[in-house]
DNA sequence: GCTTGCATGTAACCGGTTACATGATTGT
DNA sequence: ACAATCATGTAACCGGTTACATGCAAGC
């Protein structure tokens, strides 16, 4: 699902300039996907050449002129077949596990680290997401992603702080690993 | 962590080709890091290039040639310096939960036949985890990550199974989502 | 005086995906 | 006969990130 899907999709929830977009993205994407002004901004110029959002310019006093974007009626229902045709998928990138994985090549003191790091970050995303789960404007759709993201969170932390010590202890054990044997 | 060094990582653990490489990748990354022959066989003439890797042709009776790589020294040291310089992070792109988000925009079908085939892509996951768990030379780091990736796909699908009914019965209580409360 | 927040953009760059091209051998 | 496995590559394309540029108002 690309950002100007996205676009799309959080103007069918209400109406917005590229800058509150962006915003919603951070608060209530970030935990499953990111975008930066780079993206949203060149996104909305090709909605809206393509028909999908329309654009009307505000002033605003005391504060910089915005472009209001709305959805057009064909615009929500592209948005509609784009998200019922997307199949059901989740791309991860763990440079974390990219760590793990080579962690027989590491110093202690750097696995430490680099252990001791994510768990942090992880605890983080735990506190944020925990505070989202609260509010009681959520749709159930929305709730459920927020639990689903907790309880990932919750799992990885979990993991990280029971074998954390075991593995501190004989990540140098290299072994061998046999990857021509069938897996 | 880019291809490039995702491959000379491979090659820390032995001498490999191209094809084989990408077999590694498939088989002990695949939940955590993806990669096609259009990344790999550019990366692997890259790092011949700088010298962090050597190659050389052989022949082989009934089967094709092929180019085994093997990494230098320096090749070493490189990958050494990657692995524990990097920030221990994890990018989630999730189209998934993009559906789940605006999910009462979805009819009630539609969503159900989302949340089956994520349902049943994880089990394949989980299956395939599990396996990879049994091997008995995989290295403590290795193992780490294969648990982790258990731990976490088990509470995905434990917050699918158990949210599953809730979610369809009232998943079109669209509510009113306050985007500039502070979140 | 400095930082933060509001607000919009662009251009260069990069990394990766997709699709295509080729071809022998082995197993069903 | 047909599909799968081994094996290497290229070229076009695409989408997104990064860094830069600008400017005013409010609060500390």
């Amino acid at each position: 699902m690309d950002i100007k899907t996205l676009c799309l999709g959080v103007l069918c929830l209400h109406d917005a300039s590229g800058y509150e977009i962006r915003r919603v993205f951070e608060q209530a994407f970030s935990h499953f996907h990111g975008a930066g002004y780079g993206s949203i901004y060149p996104a909305l110029d090709k909605l809206t050449a393509e028909g999908l959002v329309s654009c009307e310019l505000q002033h605003q006093d005391k504060r910089p002129d915005r472009k209001l974007f709305k959805v057009t009626p064909a615009g929500r229902e592209h948005f509609r077949q784009a998200l019922t045709q997307a199949l059901p998928g989740e791309k991860i990138r763990s440079d974390f596990l990219v760590q793990m994985f080579f962690a027989h090549l590491m110093g202690t003191h750097e696995l430490a680290d680099a252990l001791d790091r994510f768990e942090q970050e992880l605890e983080g995303k735990r506190i944020y997401l925990r505070s989202l789960i609260e509010r009681k404007d959520l749709t159930p759709g929305m709730r459920f992603g927020v639990e689903y993201g907790l309880a990932t969170v919750s799992a990885k932390l979990d993991v990280i702080r029971r074998r954390r010590g075991a593995l501190l202890e004989n990540h140098l054990d290299a072994g061998k690993v046999d990857f021509d044997a069938p897996l």
